[in-house]
RNA sequence: GGCCCGAUAGCUCAGUCGGUAGAGCAGUGGAUUGAAAAUUCACGUGUCGGCGGUUCAAAUCCGUCUCGGGCCA
């Protein structure tokens, strides 16, 4: 499509951002990236913690780069979140913070439920309670704005209605059959192709970075828990949940059209 | 050839004193605005290996056959 457009790619994938993830994030071949331009990848160091604030803030002048000299930006990926900020804006909401999240870690809970409901009952009853990580960003919002994290987030979704109808894009489908098959072939050409040496020489990481498919599988393969069939079964289960959840969220993007490969 | 153990969901296995079966994983669908390759919610009918017997009632007891695994020859 790139070919195409004459276009540049730019890269969405949040683990493709990293350095030393080459081969475990399935990062384009050498030729591949002969091709056409190929922006955004590998531009973090694995200790670096990447958001999708952080996205959005490299990928825009990049763009917006590609566009001053006539090409068109071929955005692709990867990671819903990240494409939805690029596309959709960010919402007014503070950064993360690694301490309050740090501090909440250590709460049950349920106790960041009372709390949350005591400060923004209203987002508090449309925010799923079993689930940890959106119950404490609620909460993180209402403590470090001072505000209502359901005020904030309001103003946020007006917008992108709008916003929406200038975009163009497909998502790529296949059948299950398809997809898991190509899962299965990409593992066991990562696992031949490197990535058990990759991922053993990477030292440092940030406990984001260390989230990537395979590098937790991996470890445990080099550290001897698990043989390395089963290895590649984790990998591929993982991998297969994660596509899957994939086609949830963008079947969800209306502005994307369904291509059959 | 003889003896012992096993056979239950796609996989690994539970299943009390007989009352027609349930967990984990996998799978399927959903949620998703600064951790997102993350996090989270929902979904469980399967000749209980086959055949026969006992019983009001068998995954469960008895017999036999088949297929695994082990021990003895």
């Amino acid at each position: 499509m790139a070919a195409k457009l004459d276009g540049e790619i730019v890269n969405a994938d949040a683990f493709q951002l990293y350095r030393g993830l080459e081969i475990v994030s399935a990062t384009p071949s050498k030729e591949e990236f002969g091709i056409r331009p190929h922006h955004l990848y590998g531009v973090l160091d694995p200790t670096e913690s990447a958001d999708a604030q952080l996205y959005v803030k490299l990928a825009k002048p990049v763009i917006e780069e590609i566009q001053s000299r006539g090409k068109t930006p071929v955005v692709t990926g990867g990671s819903g979140l990240y494409l939805k900020f690029l596309t959709h804006g960010a919402a007014p909401l503070p950064t993360g913070d690694p301490a309050l999240r740090a501090e909440m870690e250590e709460c049950p809970l349920e106790d960041l439920v009372a709390k949350l409901t005591a400060l923004d009952p209203v987002e508090a009853s449309r925010t799923a309670l079993q689930n940890r990580r959106f119950v404490s960003r609620a909460l993180e919002i209402c403590l470090l704005s001072g505000q209502k994290a359901s005020d904030l987030r309001d103003g946020w979704e007006k917008q992108t209605a709008e916003i929406s109808s200038q975009l163009r894009g497909i998502v790529i489908q296949r059948t299950r059959p398809d997809l898991h098959a190509r899962i299965a072939q990409r593992t066991r050409m990562m696992l031949d192709g490197g990535a058990i040496e990759e991922v053993a020489a990477l030292k440092d990481v940030s406990t984001n970075c260390e989230k990537a498919i395979g590098f937790r599988e991996i470890r445990a393969l080099l550290a001897g828990e698990i043989d390395r069939a089963t290895c590649e079964d984790l990998i591929n289960a993982a991998t297969r949940q994660y596509a899957k959840r994939q086609e949830s969220w963008f079947r969800r993007e209306k502005w994307l059209e369904p291509y059959t490969a």
